[in-house]
DNA sequence: AGGCGATGTTTCC
DNA sequence: TGGAAACCCTCGCC
């Protein structure tokens, strides 16, 4: 399907349109109206109490959406039913949660998307449009050393023009429930162009070559748990870093899955939370011959490339007791190091004095770093996600890394249940403005809930594209855009989809049927979804039994992969004994 | 097929 | 500081 841009309306019409708003609901409502008899709209009006709350809380709010919010807070709270019980609230007369395809939340709550109170996500006007609210970054007037450093090394590296985007929107292939877990991470290999690798959360490693489909292994012994993320060995490519919450770092072949564990942070094996070591960030610092990670206490580590053995003592990089999330090295600035963590910052350091506390800039934030990535052609630019639901990019040349020069609203919640959100560069783009991020709240698809991948410009704060399948049904929030090609991996729960742009022309292009691979309790019948316990091989949808069309596209061609992969027990393996 | 519950999380008190 | 609550647009399993 085409990339869908959002309403394009000003933020002004918003104002206006949260009359339309509740028509939405209802109009969402007629769509369902056959089957959901008990929620005929008696349009309650014996909300007093709640109107008057929604009032109160308006008063706590910022600043120049006032006019707007003050229109809104003079109308009811969306209602629902009379009957109902709010299973957010506990109050009666309004219920939040799926009306058909369409979320509504509870009114007495903060918007689920910016926080703010006053409005839901319905009105929010950041949902209508992503540059909402993004102003002009804030010229930099402070020069320091760092600041002199930047300019020097780095700004001839910042390309001058903005190309067209190139969005892949349309699933090529997929490994359907190719994990026995939620995917983790996802990393293309920098030299075979057509594999792609895969953690989860059970710690498995999977490899797939998604043109040849149906090769792909997965690695069950390296670790015991989540495998946080995957790095290539920039000086053998046929070797593989991982870091895993487990609290190992490994080093394994590709071609065979043997590994060699380069540390164990718990060999004392569990003695309970409060001393169990996990390991998030990993990155290689190619130049200076080092791997380094982070672990869930604070402390940086290092091992040196060619040993293979720990340097020196671990480093205090961010709060005590912390975890830190995420790690990443300048790719123009060898000594420069990116670090982000649960204290609420992402950290600059200068590799060659690595001490605690010697950070050249603190980022902060007011939630969790999920992640921080230096722009991937100049290192100039740095990308932050924040679990307060807010994607920022710091400029360390037009603007000043003392405050972000953007902050983009965009709904990538926490939640226990899913793989942290994280806003990734596209490494090919010149201009080093495109950012792809999978969504957390649905819209509305033609009576199907999807969760889209968003294509973010970072320069104006505008949604280029979201991209979805109707057979996806569930939220992606591992993403990673190919380094040579224009291909989107995705992670969604136990599932790999690659996504590759539409062809243009529909002229006799051989109607190259997608290729499918599903794994795990494919024999069963019943659904259609590919994150799901499904096979989808026939077309009629009935996604949401609602007889609406979702796609007239041919049917996928699915295919029941048995491939076992002798030394090492794979998931498909497992599966295929069960059959 | 509906409901339960897992969750090495974060925040708040 | 440690323990409990979180109310959430999950997902897989019984």
């Amino acid at each position: 399907m085409a990339p869908q841009t959002r309403r394009t309306s000003s933020f002004p019409k918003v104002v206006i349109e949260r009359d339309t708003d509740s028509e939405e609901s209802s109009s969402s409502e007629e769509i369902d109206d056959g089957d959901d008899d008990a929620v005929d709209q008696e349009e309650e009006s014996d909300e007093e109490e709640e109107e008057e709350e929604v009032v109160k809380s308006d008063k706590s709010k910022g600043n120049e959406e006032k006019a707007k919010e003050e229109i809104v807070s003079k109308k009811a709270p969306i209602t629902i039913s009379l009957k109902k019980v709010c299973k957010v609230c506990k109050r009666k007369g309004h219920e939040a949660g799926f009306k058909g395809a369409t979320y509504i939340d509870c009114p007495m709550k903060p918007c689920f998307l910016c926080k703010m109170p006053g409005h839901t996500t319905m009105s929010c006007p950041h949902r209508v449009a992503t540059e909402f609210g993004v102003v002009p970054a804030p010229r930099r007037n402070a020069h320091n050393s760092l600041d002199f450093v930047f300019e020097r090394q780095l700004r001839p590296h910042i390309p001058k023009m903005k190309p067209a985007f190139v969005i892949p929107d349309e699933v090529q292939s997929a490994v359907v429930r190719y994990h026995s877990r939620r995917v983790t991470c996802l990393e293309f290999h920098p030299t075979k162009n057509n594999i792609l690798l895969s953690g989860d959360k059970k710690g498995q490693l999977g490899v797939w070559d998604f043109e040849k489909v149906y090769e792909k292994t997965v690695y069950g012994d390296i670790h015991g748990c989540i495998l946080n993320n995957i790095k290539l060995n920039p000086r053998n490519d046929g070797m593989l870093y991982t870091a895993s919450s487990d609290g190992t770092v490994s080093y394994t072949d590709l071609e065979t899955g043997i590994s060699l564990s380069l540390t164990n942070l718990n060999p004392d094996g569990w003695q309970g939370p409060n001393s169990w070591k996990m390991l998030y960030g990993l990155d290689i610092n190619s130049e200076k011959g080092v791997v380094i990670f982070a672990d869930n206490f604070g402390y940086l580590y290092m091992v040196d490339m060619r040993s293979n053995s720990v340097m020196g003592e671990p480093i205090l990089i961010h709060k005590k007791g912390s975890k830190v999330v995420g790690l990443h090295c300048n790719p123009i600035q060898p000594d420069l190091l990116l670090s982000c963590g649960n204290d609420h910052f992402a950290r600059i350091w200068d590799m060659r004095q690595l001490k605690t506390g010697s950070s050249l800039y603190d980022l902060t934030h007011k939630r969790v770093v999920n992640s921080a990535y230096f722009s991937p052609l100049s290192g100039s630019k740095i990308l932050t996600t924040s679990q307060d639901n807010r994607i920022r990019v710091w400029d360390s040349i037009f603007g000043s890394l003392d405050s972000p020069s953007r902050e983009i609203v965009h709904s990538h919640d926490f939640n226990r249940h899913l793989t942290a959100f994280r806003a990734e560069w596209d490494p090919k783009d010149p201009s080093e403005s495109l950012v792809v991020v999978g969504r957390y709240i649905s819209e509305n698809y033609n009576g199907a809930a999807l969760h889209p991948i968003d294509f973010i410009d970072i320069s104006t704060g505008q949604l280029v594209a979201e991209v979805m399948d109707p057979n996806i049904t569930t939220i992606s929030p591992v993403n990673k855009l190919h380094p040579h090609y224009d291909i989107l991996a995705s992670g969604s729960s136990r599932s790999i989809f690659i996504w590759k742009p539409k062809e243009k022309t529909e002229i006799e292009q051989p109607k190259d049927e997608r290729k499918i691979v599903v794994c795990g309790k494919a024999e069963k019948k019943n659904g259609k979804k590919f994150g799901g316990d499904s096979d989808f091989d026939s077309d009629d949808d009935t996604h949401n039994s609602k007889g609406k069309n979702l796609t007239s596209k041919k049917p996928y061609s699915v295919s029941i992969s048995c491939s076992t992969k002798k030394k090492h027990e794979t998931y498909e393996s497992k599966s295929s004994k069960k059959r």
